[in-house]
DNA sequence: CTGACAATTTAATAATTGTTTAACAATAGA
DNA sequence: TCTATTGTTAAACAATTATTAAATTGTCAG
């Protein structure tokens, strides 16, 4: 993965809407979630949610698909990974180990 | 980690100039680079160096230790370890191999 | 002490980003 | 078709970010 492709991944993700929007998604499976469900689980107004869909969407980070009036979006991870893998054997000085350890989880 | 602190994180290693003063410290050691050193190899001006190494040092992800007239940046390897442990906890969909596995490096 | 060097700070400015409101498409159902 | 619903787009604005030039701090060498 390109660094300017990673930087701009890093950018959409860098926001707290635009991350909680991402790990719902990730957490709700690949059938995705419909915009609306989003905007009323995170409490965000719709416009500013389509602003940021369009973020994640532009950095690939997210997939949409329309059934009826709604759309559904999904977390894609091929960028996810990518970023991941980048950062890894970038920036983790020739350890990579040591940025691959699985911490509890503390929110 | 919390999201917060993973936020900024990112937001600071999401511009191309700094991600890349990142990549130079982590390739450089513990020892650290004096900032002029980082400023001729990326041909940054001394000020706009300053301002992005106090965003990283203020995500955590730089140290920096004066010796003399010369001031030496290091990377610092917790803020980026936990931000992996972050993204692959809650940003990879309960399959924390799919964002582990290490591809070539192609920049 | 003085002058040169290394780096940061400040102030000004341009560019980008996030939010809101209102207007706009597209679809479903009566 | 008419209307309500779902979501996006556009325009306006405030806030943040990145860059530059100039001034400032601190350190070393003479």
């Amino acid at each position: 993965m390109k660094s300017a492709q990673v930087v701009k991944a890093l950018a959409a993700l860098a926001q707290p809407t635009r991350l909680a929007i991402y790990r719902l998604l990730v957490a709700s499976g690949p059938e995705g979630v419909a915009a609306g469900q989003v905007a009323e689980r995170l409490k965000v107004a719709p416009a500013t949610l389509s602003f940021h869909f369009k973020t994640l969407s532009h950095a690939g980070l997210v997939d949409s698909r329309q059934d009826g009036r709604f759309v559904y979006y999904s977390a894609n991870f091929a960028v996810m990974n990518g970023m991941v893998a980048y950062l890894t054997e970038n920036c983790c000085g020739g350890n990579p180990d040591a940025c691959r350890q699985t911490n509890i989880n503390e929110n």
